[in-house]
DNA sequence: GCCAAGTGTATCACTGTATGAGACACTTGC
DNA sequence: GCAAGTGTCTCATACAGTGATACACTTGGC
């Protein structure tokens, strides 16, 4: 469920912490469920435990996850603190910045709509089976 | 049209290539036209010469501007090579984070469409008037 | 032709971040 | 009480980002 990139240049602490966000946007994991320990996720990433730490650490800091020493990490909510106004502009802006690079690379705006509308879906998808 | 963040983790020198990438991409900097010297943009944004030095670089690589010692920098193209395809998968993966983000800090399905739309309309609106 | 002004380039130093190795501390169950 | 499992801390290293400064190229006026 979450992989790894070395070749790409965001840092690994990031591409856990941002995996594991994605699977608690798509309902993947639900509130409550349980996380590997840093050491088993670290061991299958074939990365650093400490950098797992991290990535825990982050994800507490937003309030997505409860980490506590010697019982393991649980997700702990599903939503982020913060004012949405605020939430929107961010995602203006990277909507912004993501859809111009697709631009430039001379996918179609079409290509680009459906590709918006089917991520949209999937992160609903598993969301519904409750 | 292009501004710094300095509270923005995003380096400066990305912030910078970036704001000129969708500069290109929505039409606001023509193929030809001439790019603000390094020192001139450097003492606008109050950040160093090789900052910006750097983005340029950057968007030379991608075959966007071209750089010529003692004569500047200029749009050469607004597209970049590369396949589609390989654009795509890239695309889905940056959509499916910032979806996920979005719909973490509260925001409905509905808006997170609204916003896409509407920085896509953006997009093509300068493009239009040739 | 020369030179001043304008342009990008190269080098060096400094700082902070990312990553990893290893030791430490807490919690649980037997 | 203690062994096994969990997160945390400290230290070291490598590298990326930024800036100051000096260098090299191009153009235009004379």
């Amino acid at each position: 469920m979450l992989t790894i990139d070395l070749d790409d240049s965001t840092p690994l602490y990031l591409q856990v912490s941002q995996g594991i966000q994605r699977a608690i946007a798509g309902g993947a994991l639900r509130v409550g469920a349980k996380l590997p320990s840093v050491r088993q996720l670290a061991g299958d990433l074939a990365i650093n435990l400490n950098t797992v730490a991290r990535a825990y650490r982050q994800l507490e800091e937003q309030g997505l996850v409860r980490v506590r020493q010697g019982r393991g990490a649980r997700v702990a909510s599903d939503l982020v603190s913060g004012d949405r106004s605020a939430a929107e502009a961010d995602l203006r802006r990277s909507l912004a910045q993501v859809f111009s690079e697709a631009r430039l690379a001379g996918l179609d705006r079409m290509v680009v709509e459906r590709a918006a509308r089917a991520c949209l879906d999937d992160l609903e998808a598993t969301k519904e089976r409750k």
